[in-house]
DNA sequence: CATCAGGGCCCTG
DNA sequence: CAGGGCCCTGAT
């Protein structure tokens, strides 16, 4: 069981995005498997997080409208923090949920694509939130050959063993632990927790987080190539993670060079309103139509879909894809 | 009951 | 560069 804290109230500030800026569907994605370090509720976000080594609730308010953006941003957390440190920590957020993006070069391009088009006016003023890259790289493992059902119970073993359960308001919310105590752990250990060949995957990128080998910050200025292969040195991460990584860590737009099979039956039907398509043959589309804007318009795509089906049931998505 | 695939990756030949 | 094995679970 994991300890519990209740966080004290530290600081609020107000934080104007660059217009537009859709908070509900930049802040909720409803294609991605929920994870327990954040909940959302219409305009409202909570999160939890360990930053710097300290554990940290944040809320985030949603105060305006997608033409005249306003947020409210709420800290929390039971150690003194610095000016300093929260000065980094302000900045972090502002460049994770991508407040101050011009992202209307996109719109420009690709408003009157047939099949973009509509997708985007649904769509505007969604940013691509950035991830903190340890946290991804431990869910891309866990995604490989598990079903997402497996996943979700993977993570949440894991967090309620390593992880800090925290309540902000009358929400409750699991913070990741930090790189260095899954570094410590036993294979065994970790097997205990159903993660079956992943522990080793989940030690060894720890360790190399611990002794600092991968530095998100470094990796953040070190451009697609290098960091992509810094990624891929990484045991157990592939080809597919790191496109996950460099398009949802690093903020790489173009990064999708690979399609998984469930992907590959959605954007059948996107792109060419058939059953099954080859994934190379829906890549060389994907680049022939968005080229540099590739993975942005494929998650642009992606989630539109699923705030529809969420709105009304999709039957060929619930039927082939969700079961 | 057994068998198998599931939002890959590593290792081997 | 093709193919087997990997931990576990729910579906068949």
């Amino acid at each position: 069981m994991p300890k519990i804290v209740r966080l004290e109230k530290r600081r609020v500030l107000k934080i104007k995005p660059s217009a537009p800026y859709n908070f509900d569907r930049t802040v909720y994605t409803p294609s991605h498997f929920p994870m327990p370090t954040e909940i959302w509720e219409p305009a409202q976000l909570w999160a939890a997080l360990c930053f710097e080594g300290k554990v940290l609730g944040i809320k985030l308010e949603n105060l305006g409208v997608v033409n005249k953006p306003s947020v409210r941003l709420t800290f929390y957390s039971n150690t003194d923090i610095s000016d300093l440190v929260e000065r980094r920590l302000i900045k972090e957020i502002r460049f994770r949920l991508r407040f101050d993006e011009d992202i209307t070069p996109f719109y420009d391009r690709f408003r009157s694509d047939e099949i973009l088009g509509p997708v985007i006016k649904r769509m505007w003023g969604v940013r691509k939130r950035l991830g903190p890259l340890y946290e991804l790289i431990i869910c891309s493992i866990l995604l490989q050959n598990a079903t997402v059902r497996r996943t979700v119970q993977m993570m949440q073993n894991l967090l309620d063993k390593h992880g800090t359960r925290i309540l902000l308001d009358d929400k409750s919310l699991y913070a990741f632990w930090e790189p260095k105590i899954l570094a410590d752990a036993t294979e065994s250990e970790l097997k205990a927790l159903k993660v079956g060949y992943r522990a080793k995957q989940l030690i060894r990128v720890s360790k190399a987080f611990a002794l600092n080998e991968i530095n998100e910050f470094e990796l953040r200025k070190a451009g697609k190539e290098k960091a992509k292969n810094e990624l891929m040195k990484i045991y157990g991460i592939g080809p597919a993670s790191a496109d996950i990584l460099l398009f949802e860590a690093l903020g790489y737009y173009n990064a999708r060079d690979y399609i998984p099979r469930w992907e590959q039956k959605i954007f059948s039907r996107l792109l060419f309103n058939l059953k099954s398509v080859p994934s190379s043959v829906i890549l060389n589309e994907l680049t022939r139509r968005y080229g540099e804007w590739k993975a942005l318009a494929f998650y642009y795509l992606m989630e539109d879909l699923f705030w529809r089906h969420r709105e009304r049931k999709i039957d060929w998505l619930e039927r082939e894809i969700l079961l």
